[in-house]
RNA sequence: GGAGCCGUAGUUAAGUUGGUUAUAACGCCGGCCUGUCACGCCGGAGGGCGCGGGUUCGAGUCCCGUCGGCUCCGCCA
């Protein structure tokens, strides 16, 4: 081990070029690997900007080339030498410092390394697991140090684009009050206050809503968030979210602010151009078309509705559906008559998986319908449903009979399985959509009660307010979410700012006056003293990187992430803690059953 | 809460119908090598198969349980 002393680095590894020829550079970084000729020593250097190979001739410097035969993978050096051009033939054109070569003069061996126990490349054969409990060795790849990287360019630029629009950061608790809607809570305890608990949150609404009472006027934050459910590749237990509020504004105007925002991120931190404004879908539209509320507008095959013309077939499954409100949808997958038995038992499990009691199937073969289900149709029947699907010989097209809410997700899976199979989905670009006009409530059959689609504190569309006592499922919300190529990214809503309304809602959600205060006392009150319209919609960043880098998992745009059971491998939380800390909280762990 | 896939040297994997000292590659250690960049060549060390039971003369291979990783369903206003 040396010290530094007074040596600096003059640039970094990855900016070596053939400006610096001839000239003496001082660099430091880690070594990527030593390739020992007996006689030369090459060893590539590796720091944030990139690669660099160092030479170690006997010839020039027999001393440290002698010190170098000491130098391992991961070692932390240090060089004084001359950037000089590789002999003719000796380019590497895989780098982009692979024109030059750094004859080393001097050396200093800053840290040894132990050997890591996976290397520290972008095509590493490590599992994540090993990765992930050496989370410090698996940041030192490209590929993560290039995500991360990103990461913060995509902050920057929406602070910058956000800060010039008007909005101010501002920082609200990450100790706040428990709020029994929604996610489940991370809850934390308060030794001041024994058998009391804080809330971790799961997003800043309530507080960017009384920021707006405030009379900030606009507000952001990019914030942590928290909800303590299931694991996805798509979901930690901590993410972050870009969270933005503006006052004295409707749906269009958060809408258009929100577009300069994607396409300003999008142009600063990937020089990819979006056009704005994006496409925009309905909810009904969404799922009508595509079955689901988060649509893949990336390719077609959308969905038909054909339950007129099978209402009266004598196909009992779909006529019965078609008889008690449901809904038959159906899909043609062109020129796929060919699926083997196999492929449609795949996607028959696959409709199973997401609810559904099974999946119809047509071929259109030479001599019409080959299908279990083909008898049950007249001729007439046949020629309406291939001309409602645009059916030619060649395709296979399939149905999905049941309720609305199941039919629809149930084909729209199938739809995007399709797709996938069908190479259909292009593997470079953006697809982005706004879905808008959602729902104001959901009735849950089992309690027998309205849920709101999206939270409390939307506002119903204007002209659906006389229906929230006749029809309280067929009122509208000012609410929309922002899907990228198949994914929800964001969603957000304009607020009630009228007490009435306020009120009713809470009534259809089966909340009295006493228990809106007792869970939203604090908004109440704020929103009584004078309330701008408003509204906003957070973004959630990690899934935006993930789309942008085309990484199979948000872990990779997060530094530090958790496994599926949320735990840490890297630190091992969460951990039991010590008796006497459960003491001070006046806290006693029961144990599991 | 549930389903599926996977746990074998440091890493990634192979391991036939259960059968002597468990394979390979990469990595590691040592030696040789002056133009490599997945450097090359020679030699060597390293695990008892996630863990715990069971069946069997005999288990990495079969059974039960358990722990962990990943994907998914439920869940995520």
């Amino acid at each position: 081990m040396e010290r530094l002393d007074d040596w600096r680095r003059s640039c970094m590894c990855g900016e070596v070029s053939g400006d610096l020829m001839d000239k003496e550079v001082t660099l430091m970084g880690w070594v990527q690997r030593r390739r020992d000729h007996g006689g030369l020593i090459f060893v590539d250097l590796r720091d944030r900007e990139g690669i660099v190979q160092l030479v170690f001739n006997p010839e020039e410097q027999a001393e440290v080339h002698k010190r170098a035969h000491a130098i391992r993978n991961e070692y932390v050096v240090a060089v004084k030498g001359v950037v000089s051009k590789r002999p003719e033939g000796t380019e590497n054109p895989a780098l982009k410092t692979g024109g030059v070569e750094v004859r080393v003069r001097e050396l200093k061996i800053l840290s040894e390394a132990a050997v890591p126990p996976f290397i520290i490349e972008d095509d590493t054969d490590a599992g994540e697991d090993i990765r992930l409990r050496h989370r410090y060795l698996d940041l030192r790849r490209p590929v993560l140090q290039k995500n991360l990287v990103l990461r913060h360019r995509v902050c920057l630029s929406a602070r910058n684009y956000l800060s010039q629009n008007g909005f101010i950061e501002m920082e609200t608790p990450v100790l706040t009050k428990s709020t029994p809607e929604g996610a489940r809570d991370f809850l934390v305890p308060s030794r001041l206050n024994p058998g009391h608990f804080y809330a971790l949150p799961q997003s800043p609404q309530l507080f960017k809503q009384i920021l707006m009472v405030s009379g900030f006027d606009r507000y952001f934050q990019i914030t942590r968030c928290f909800r303590d459910e299931d694991l996805r590749a798509d979901r930690q237990p901590e993410f972050t979210q870009i969270d933005v509020e503006m006052s004295f504004v409707d749906r269009e105007d958060v809408i258009a602010c929100m577009e300069g925002l994607i396409a300003r991120m999008f142009k600063d931190a990937l020089g990819v151009e979006l056009e704005v404004p994006f496409e925009r879908l309905t909810h009904d539209e969404a799922v009508g078309r595509y079955g689901l509320d988060a649509p893949d507008t990336r390719f077609g095959l959308e969905l038909v509705d054909v339950t007129d013309i099978v209402r009266g077939a004598g196909f009992k499954v779909f006529a019965a559906v078609a008889e008690k409100g449901g809904v038959v949808k159906a899909v043609n997958a062109k020129g796929c008559a060919g699926f083997t038995r196999k492929e449609l038992d795949e996607l028959t499990e696959l409709a199973a998986l997401y609810g559904g009691k099974g999946l119809a199937w047509v071929k259109i073969v030479d001599g019409g319908w080959q299908s279990p289900i083909a008898k049950f149709f007249t001729d007439d029947e046949k020629r309406a449903i291939e001309a409602a699907v645009r059916a030619e010989k060649g395709d296979l097209v399939f149905f999905s009979a049941d309720r609305r809410e199941v039919a629809n997700p149930v084909l729209g899976r199938i739809r995007n399985e399709l797709g996938r199979r069908l190479n259909l989905i292009p593997k470079e670009g953006f697809s982005f959509v706004w879905v808008t006009d959602f729902p104001m409530f959901e009735y849950d059959e089992a309690e027998k009660r309205y849920y709101a689609v999206h939270h409390p504190f939307t506002s119903p569309m204007d002209e659906d307010i006389g229906k929230l006592d006749s029809a309280p499922l067929e009122v509208r919300a000012k609410a929309y979410d922002i899907v990228l190529n198949g994914e929800e990214i964001g969603g957000g809503s304009i607020r009630i700012h009228d007490q009435g309304v306020q009120t009713k809602i809470f009534e259809l959600l089966g909340m009295g006056s006493g228990e809106a205060r007792e869970k939203f006392g604090f908004l109440l009150d704020a929103l009584s003293f004078g309330t701008p319209p408003h509204g906003g919609i957070a973004f959630g960043l990690d899934r935006i990187l993930a789309i942008m880098t085309g990484s199979e998992s948000i872990r990779d745009v997060i530094a530090f992430p958790k496994t599926q059971k949320a735990v840490c491998m890297m630190s091992g939380a969460p951990s039991e803690v010590d008796r006497k800390q459960l003491d001070e909280l006046c806290l006693r762990v029961a144990g599991k059953g």
